[in-house]
DNA sequence: CGGGTAATTGAAACGCGTCAACCATCGTGG
DNA sequence: CCACGATGGTTGACGCGTTTCAATTACCCG
């Protein structure tokens, strides 16, 4: 059985979960396909949680692939404070920003023990040109995940600390039961409650009065690190809260090769 | 030579700017790539200012280029609010999220009149198999607006009012120039201050005292719609803007067809 | 058991929103 | 051609949500 993410553990954790694993969720990939596809992943390697990854500014030639743990990207300001603009499970691609400028317009930091598998760009001009499929593919997981930024666009525009609280909670389970981890009725969101502040503007303070009122008006549980979601109506209710990934329609693929 | 946007006016502007002529900055497309890429847009379409090319929730199977003008997209909240989460320009691609969800994400809107073309999403699927290099390059076009959009939310999550209202003044003028519009000393947004404020997070009143005091400390000069950028420098910093269609490295895309 | 990090709570300050009034501009119709 | 109405811009007063500062408690790891 799947050992959630537990921040303050060593242990590694679960079973490895691949781009293949993700992808294979939407269309049955071919063997050729898989084949390509288990090669971004040839060189796994274990980091420990708080490494870093890739520094603001830091030229990097690669991307990577997730296939254990936690990461997330932030945006350090000149004032200190930080924004995290994304949390990364396995199965996310992250750094393809590396890939279009030389360097990276964020820092990937591990927050919990993590295994990632870092292939060389040139990879993505192969995938072009010999899986078409695949890239497609890739272009739709970007697709996903510009339309979940643009959420939370929304979501730090206009809505309440409280309604981002209850999202992030929301998106942070959607994320794990996405990345094929182990999520029932309660789960570990394994983060600080300055970085769910730092996800969502707020304070760390702020964030805990939110979590408190939620918690008093039994809309979640908290114990122990782990947070159970009481009325998951109410809070999908007040957060306004969309899966992103469901309910895509990928009919208009080119075959695989 | 190009009349800017004039939100106000009814004229048709500028000469046309398509999805080629976006391309042809980073690449020197081949004949077939271009002949690919024009098939895109056979069936320009004009709209008038306040034309709604796609509601929120609605199923549309096309995909769109914007040719001429000035749009946006927005998500409007339960409450009435809404937040403008992008602003297109000519030579952008856009409903790219309509190829994966049934139906739109956000609602799109001619902020000026304008000329967009559709096609059906077919043609991505053709483009992947046949054209691995335009292909890359709609993923290239995609992982920038993902960066934008995530500077935005940095932009949100973490800075003043002022700061907001500077990088949207800033940001609005590079796209511009991005998509081939003649942008001097002096541009014109082309936008209310309510609009403004519904993009930045802030009510249009606080937008209206920002631009108050920049203009009081000469960071900024407004005249009839035209905004002046007095000291550009200064508003960068402040800013903290980025130009993300700078320095980009594509030689890792496969070679064009 | 001790030291450090995270969580919690209260009090006060502040930035931005809200409400409201007034002004400027512009397209329209008499 | 002027008057009108509508839309957008401008400014002030006030309130509220969130931040800031500070102090205390709980928890985890060595």
């Amino acid at each position: 059985m799947a050992k959630a993410l537990v921040r303050s553990g060593d242990e590694v954790l679960v079973s490895n979960f691949g781009l293949a694993d993700r992808l294979d969720k939407w269309v049955s990939l071919t063997p050729a396909e898989r084949a390509t596809l288990s090669r971004l992943e040839e060189r796994p390697r274990a980091i420990r949680r708080g490494t870093v990854l890739m520094d603001e500014q830091r030229r990097g030639e690669e991307l990577f692939v997730v296939q254990q743990g936690m990461l997330m990207c932030y945006v350090l300001l000149d004032d200190g404070s930080r924004q995290i603009v994304r949390f990364l499970f396995p199965g996310d691609l992250f750094a393809l920003s590396a890939l279009i400028y030389g360097r990276s317009p964020d820092t990937v930091v591990a927050v919990s023990n993590a295994v990632v598998c870092p292939f060389d760009r040139s990879q993505i001009g192969v995938l072009a040109t010999d899986h078409p499929r695949l890239l497609s593919l890739i272009l739709v997981l970007n697709q996903i995940e510009r339309v979940i930024t643009t959420d939370r666009l929304a979501g730090l525009g206009r809505t309440s600390a409280r309604a981002r609280v209850a999202t992030l909670l929301l998106s942070l389970r959607g994320q794990m039961r996405q990345a094929g981890m182990a999520v029932g009725a309660s789960f570990a969101p394994g983060l600080t409650q300055e970085e769910m502040g730092d996800a969502i503007g707020l304070t760390a303070v702020h964030v805990n009065r939110m979590l408190r009122q939620l918690e008093d008006e039994a809309l979640i549980k908290r114990e122990g690190g782990r947070v159970h979601l009481l009325d998951e109506a109410q809070l999908v209710r007040e957060a306004r809260y969309i899966d992103r990934f469901e309910g895509l329609d990928l009919s208009w693929l080119p075959p695989g090769r």
